[in-house]
DNA sequence: CCTCTCTCTATTGTATACGAAATTAAATGA
DNA sequence: TCATTTAATTTCGTATACAATAGAGAGAGG
């Protein structure tokens, strides 16, 4: 379970190895960006747990690709938060504390609510049916119990919402906060209770599309305030117990 | 002008392959972040202007490190949005668009007037000396004619008051607008009318001071308000002017 | 039986070498 | 004289090889 990974070690090695000798002509570019894509979902998802470690061998034999692309995406990984990267010892899925959930939950409580207004101001009939389509999709994952993909579904509302604002800065800063708020649901969520509500998502297009900026807003309040609530906070173990204090002196 | 490095290609080039090899030893990240800041303050106090192209080979010799660790800083800078860097044709200065200005600016005053509020209450005696401290040299800078020296001290004043609201992931995010700001400011920048005023930040320590994180906030507002203003935003031209249009049918 | 130390292996960090793509310059034809 | 095509040079993208380090495991001593 702590070696994800490294279970499927056999799979396509020599095959990957000539693959990539192959693909050198074509866009590698896009490449990358399918195999960064595979693990921030599989991070994302929960299918690697946080503390799992990524190593750079079995990635590269994974993938087909060789180190060095696997290093470049690991960074990228890292400078979004996903993976942490400890110097001397690999990367490792992040897992997130108390603090950086507490963090990150301000942060979009800050941001996504002071959006609300402007999208509300430039919403546009499309947009709605796209929303409309991805919270029905959400609904049907939620219905038939694959909560990762729910989670990960509900990531992509919170996303496009941001986006629809017109500040793509604002958007990709909100886009990379989604992102680290599954894996934080992923650690910290209450099973039996998912994170977003499943009529929630519903009722806020509804306010959208009535052009209430205000009432939106609000309305985004009181559900990143559910979501945080909802969340199992277990004070964590410090690293190295103070045992003086514990034990008396 | 335009290739600002390789001037100094001459510099330290075997010296520095062997230093580089010696080193191996000691702690290289350190290395790498050094030269990180390095080409970072560079930008930033625009001595490299947006546009320039970095080659990696010539940052490479210069910094007599080789072009993977180069490559690796490169990325990193991509990521904040300093430089650009172009599938096939590698790395450049950024030339911030005026649209981008604009959301930059947007996200800041949401963020930055968002925290005042928690910077008011948590802020310590310390602190105050600190900022007070920053600010009186960034007044020192100006009087000076430093301009560019000024530009770094007013985006490390917000950073650091960012990072007093106790939000590590707030603080980064600002620390990041701050950066791409002082860019921002040296291509758009009314060089007789430098962004921050000199007294402003003075009167917003005193606010804090108080603990008024309300009127703090306002200030903050009014403050940010100003310095977008001071911008001189010259509408650019398209990449392929449109003849049709500009020609008549 | 537990703990401390030493060695060895596994994994990362860095440099270098090779291959591909793009831009530039030159040459030739219209 | 200008445009078009081709060749050459420059620069990036990727793989691989080598060096260094941390962690695990074994062995010895208490």
């Amino acid at each position: 379970m702590s070696q994800p990974v490294s279970e499927r070690k056999s799979i396509g090695r020599e095959a990957g190895s000539r693959a990539q000798r192959q693909r050198n002509t074509d866009n590698g570019t896009e490449r990358h960006d399918a195999i960064y894509r595979s693990i921030s979902d599989a991070v994302i998802e929960h299918r690697l747990k946080p503390g799992a470690r990524l190593r750079e061998d079995a990635l590269s034999e994974v993938f087909g690709v060789s180190r060095t692309g696997i290093r470049k995406i690991l960074q990228r990984l890292a400078l979004e938060q996903l993976v942490t990267l400890t110097p001397q010892r690999g990367a490792s899925v992040t897992r997130p504390t108390a603090d950086e959930a507490k963090d990150v939950f301000a942060a979009r409580q800050m941001v996504e609510c002071g959006l609300m207004a402007e999208v509300a101001k430039r919403i546009t009939e499309d947009n709605i049916r796209e929303l409309r389509n991805l919270a029905r999709q959400e609904r049907d994952a939620l219905r038939s119990g694959e909560q990762s993909t729910a989670i990960k579904i509900s990531a992509a509302f919170h996303e496009r919402l941001a986006q629809l604002s017109g500040n793509d800065t604002l958007a990709e800063f909100v886009a990379g906060l989604c992102s680290r708020s599954s894996l934080i649901l992923a650690v910290y969520g209450n099973s039996g209770h998912l994170g977003c509500e499943t009529h929630d998502h519903g009722e806020l297009i509804q306010l959208l599309e009535q052009g209430d900026g205000g009432q939106a807003r609000d309305f985004m309040d009181r559900h990143l305030k559910a979501i945080e609530a909802s969340l199992l906070i277990v004070e964590e173990a410090a690293e190295v117990p103070d045992l003086y204090r514990i034990f008396g002196s």
